[in-house]
This record gives C-alpha cells, structure tokens and sequence, in this order.
DNA sequence: CCGGATTTTGAGACGCACTCTCAACTACGC
DNA sequence: GCGTAGTTGAGAGTGCGTCTCAAAATCCGG
C-alpha cells in the first residue's frame, strides 16, 4: 500500500525532531542509544541494546535504555515485540511496513515476514465475529533452515548453531 | 478435522489419571481449582481462579494455584495465553481444537477463532522462507461489537460496557 | 485402622523485567 | 556564563511468577 521506504540514514534526525518537538533535550546517552539500535540487526533486547550502547559511551545506565526505548518507541522509531519466552524485543520500525515474525525456537533467528492475504483473511474473520481490528500480533514458532533437524549428524551450513537471541 | 469434543463433564478423571501416572497425590486444594477451571467461560487469569477456587475451599494459596496451573497445562487441561497487556490467562484445552484469538481492548472480551485459510497460508509463508512450523500465535486486537463506538451516546446493548477481563 | 515414606502445602524469600524516586547533573535559551 | 527545566544513575519498588522449607496431608502396605 504505502510505498517502502528504504531504511533511511538519518533517522536519528527523527528522533531529534520528536525531542524538540516535545521540548525534550538531546543527551549523550540518548545518542549513544540511538546509535546502537539503529546499527543494530533490527531485533534487539534491552541488555544487547545496554552493551552495544556503553560500547560506544560506558557511562549509560539500564534505567536509560528502558527510558529511551520508551521514548523511541513513541516517537514511532522503536516497537517492543514480546516474543515467546525471551525478553522484550525492540525492533526499528521507520520507514517500514508493517510485518509479522517467524522464530526459530532454536537459534533465536528472527524473520520478518508480511502476508497480504493473510492480513485480509483476518480482517475477514474479526468482521464476522462483530469484531472491528486496531492491531495484531502473529508469531510462527518452528525450526529455521540452519537449525532444522534434516540428518540426525546435522552440520547446519557455515554458521553451525547460533547461541538464541544473541546473533547479529 | 478432529471431530469435536464437547467439554466434557470428566476432565477430572483426565487429571486424576495424570496425578497417577506420575505418582502425585490427589489433594483438597488441587480438586478445587480443577473444580474452578473447569467451571470457568475458559479463560481466567491466576487472580480469578484464586478467587474461584476460594469460595469452595478457603485455604487455598497463590502459590498452589500456579503449582496447580503448570500441572494442568502438562497434563495438557490448560494452556497459557499471554495477551497484550494483561497476565497470563489459562484456557481450558482438552477435547478442544487449536484456536487463535480474538481479544476486546476494551472489555477484555476473548472470542476464539480457528480459520483453516490462515493455517495453510501460515505454513506455506513459513516454508517459503525456509521454516518447517511447530506453532504459532495469532492474537486479533480490536473493538467487539459492545465495545464498537459506534454512535457517540453510545448505548451498547444490553450488557454495558464490562469490567474487563471479570466477564463470566 | 495405623505408621511412615513421600508428596504437597502455605508463607515468605527470591528472581526477573521493568518503572519510579530523587538528588545530582546537563542541555539549551537567554 | 546563568538559570531552569529536562535527564541521569542508583537503588527502591512493583508485578508476576518460582523457589525454599518446615509443617501437613496423602496414600501405601500391613
């Protein structure tokens, strides 16, 4: 429907017109976590987030990074996905389209997926139960191609297994 | 596919032959909250059940009630959901097909669903992109009927607008 | 019906993820 | 530079759930 945007560059631009537009200041931290987030694979938690941030500027605290997720995230640079048994996930959300996610209950690889028949099947559905939809949230759990079980003495591609939620 | 099961009015005994089959003891407390599970709509939250399983039994703890839960949901009688913003419900599973979820953000209302368009567009998405499924979660968020504002005085129906998430 | 091994229970400590509080600090307009 | 208002870090607090442990209940053989 709306044309993609490429994921733009300056998106921290973005975030410099949410914060002066609410009359909120731009700090260090608040740079350093933007920074890393957007350099980052897409799906990150908190603690990765924490890691990569203080990479760039040691002194950032936890507080801070919930603080400024919460922030991205209403300025409409973030969104929190809360996937099955793994701590929130925040994934960058300018310029791109809405989606849906695979998980590989494995490795943790996270992929994006968007279905527009899908999307028009529930619509479909929730009108037929009186049902008028804002927002959903779809999830299909199973074994990536590098994790999937093919040869009992599996050697998975190049990568072999990835530790969950910590790839890049 | 699976022809349906009613609720049926022995899920007990399906407890009573876990609790044997795994060596575990027949208690007062775990017979209350059965009791009060299986009276539910089908959906309740820890809180609720506490509070069902109380009125036949007085002494029943938190604690018991999770312990009781998690032993339910091995024995496949209950299944966790995790909705967007409020704890963990548990559905009653037994005898009953997959479903998905229709959730009021309003009242809390939980429709269930089950559409085998979805299934089969999910799994082929899923293999296109290399995944072989093991599950999934799909949760539609948005105004049920009752809760549709549709005229600004609204007067939606006999019910009212419910406590969320205390509907019977 | 009893005794005793074993499971279960309730209460509270604990864990985790996250938010709040507050004093010290910093950005930014003037 | 100055002052004010927003921001920070540390730690306390909260919500939800699990764990620990001593006391209690179940249930088995006899």
């Amino acid at each position: 429907m709306r044309p993609r945007v490429a994921p733009s560059p300056d998106l921290s631009s973005s975030l410099s017109a949410c914060i002066a537009r609410r009359g909120l200041k731009s700090t260090r931290q608040r740079q350093a976590i933007l920074g890393a987030f957007l350099a980052s694979s897409g799906h990150v938690t908190v603690v990765d987030l924490l890691a990569r941030a203080r990479a760039a500027d040691p002194g950032v605290s936890p507080a801070t990074v919930y603080r400024t997720l919460r922030l991205l995230a209403e300025c409409g640079l973030a969104k929190p996905q809360r996937f099955h048994g793994s701590p929130t996930m925040y994934e960058i959300v300018a310029g791109r389209e809405h989606h849906d996610h695979l998980v590989c209950t494995r490795c943790g690889r996270v992929v994006e997926f968007e279905d527009a028949r899908i999307e028009r099947l529930q619509t479909a559905v929730a009108r037929a139960r009186g049902f008028t939809v804002t927002s959903h949230r779809m999830e299909l759990y199973g074994l990536c191609r590098l994790c999937r079980p093919a040869r009992p003495g599996r050697k998975a591609g190049s990568a072999g297994r990835r530790s969950r939620a910590k790839r890049r």
